[in-house]
DNA sequence: GTCTATATATAGATAGAC
DNA sequence: GTCTATCTATATATAGAC
């Protein structure tokens, strides 16, 4: 992996790890194993850096999308749950939760690359729900998209408060959201 | 109001606005019309004054709790409610999400008092969830624990997430909530 | 593309006068 | 309880050599 590429996957898992405004240049050049000027060769501001970040998440997204574009709307919900499940296995949360507590001190562009995925995202699970409604595999009497939105934020915030809590409470979450959707 | 309570007030707001390693205590003392100091005079510590932040949600959430003990499930779970509705109404987040984030960044004590608010929270809703199962005003198969994490996240996230979305998304979620835990 | 050296601002925090 | 002055560390960022 080149030396953009690595710093971007520090970055992220810094971000994820401690939130935007508590890591520095100086920490990612030491992961990476390089001095803190050359970071800024590669990204010149924070901001650049944080673009960077959400597009590599933008990029993830789509890719996962397109390998479950044939699958059920179950199996697309699996993936989708699957996503969380790694994020909480290596400790950490996701990039909307993280970033979206720093929201009012992100740049402007960085708000609108931000906006950008979690419109991509809630897109995605509004088509696999409103499929699986459509086939009778799920149940739900709101519109797709305001249960995409609630299954969304159960998703983002349960990685956020399972750090207070306990990770069974995790486990416990996922099981009671695939057995609401297929509940008639 | 003391200047020590307004202190708590402002430190509040900014936690829950930009985040816990987004606001300064000289921030804290141009809001209160003091200098940096004298703060510091009041909470020697940043750590300090975080403590004395969710010490505040802890009595102020109780005191809910109390007023609301003779009401039926259904007003505590209005209650509940109103009180991300008032976050939302205020352009915030709740403590939870704001402090979640950062939490690999809080001393050990701070991360303890955050973890003892949830608790509360969590009981606090569970014990509601649980007397309108018992009379039959809300519908859940899952034990109240779970279901009462599961709202919790749900509204934790949506105030977080309708900052990069729409109002209206709060909106619906809000009586979707309702109307899922009534449903039979 | 990486480095040394440096600029500038601000963070958390303390000493000691009033 | 509040202030001025100050300390030390670290933040983002740039200039310019190799």
């Amino acid at each position: 992996m080149n030396t953009r590429a690595q710093i971007i996957q520090h970055a992220d898992k810094l971000i994820r790890n401690v939130g935007y405004n508590a890591f520095s240049f100086v920490d990612i050049a030491r992961s990476v194993g390089i001095k803190k000027p050359s970071v800024h060769h590669h990204f010149p501001h924070k901001a650049d850096l944080c673009m960077a970040v959400i597009q590599y998440h933008i990029d993830h997204l789509k890719a996962t999308r397109e390998s479950t574009l044939q699958q059920s709307p179950l199996q697309q919900l699996e993936r989708f749950l699957a996503i969380y499940q790694e994020i909480k296995a290596q400790q950490q949360i996701c990039i909307v939760g993280a970033l979206s507590t720093d929201y009012n001190t992100l740049e402007p562009a960085v708000q609108e690359k931000l906006q950008e995925f979690s419109a991509q995202m809630i897109d995605w699970v509004s088509s696999f729900l409103k499929a699986g409604k459509t086939e009778g595999t799920f149940h739900f009497k709101q519109a797709a998209r305001t249960k995409a939105i609630m299954l969304i934020s159960g998703m983002l915030a349960i990685v956020q408060l399972t750090r207070l809590t306990h990770e069974e409470d995790f486990r416990l979450m996922i099981k009671a959201v695939k057995q609401e959707l297929q509940n008639k």
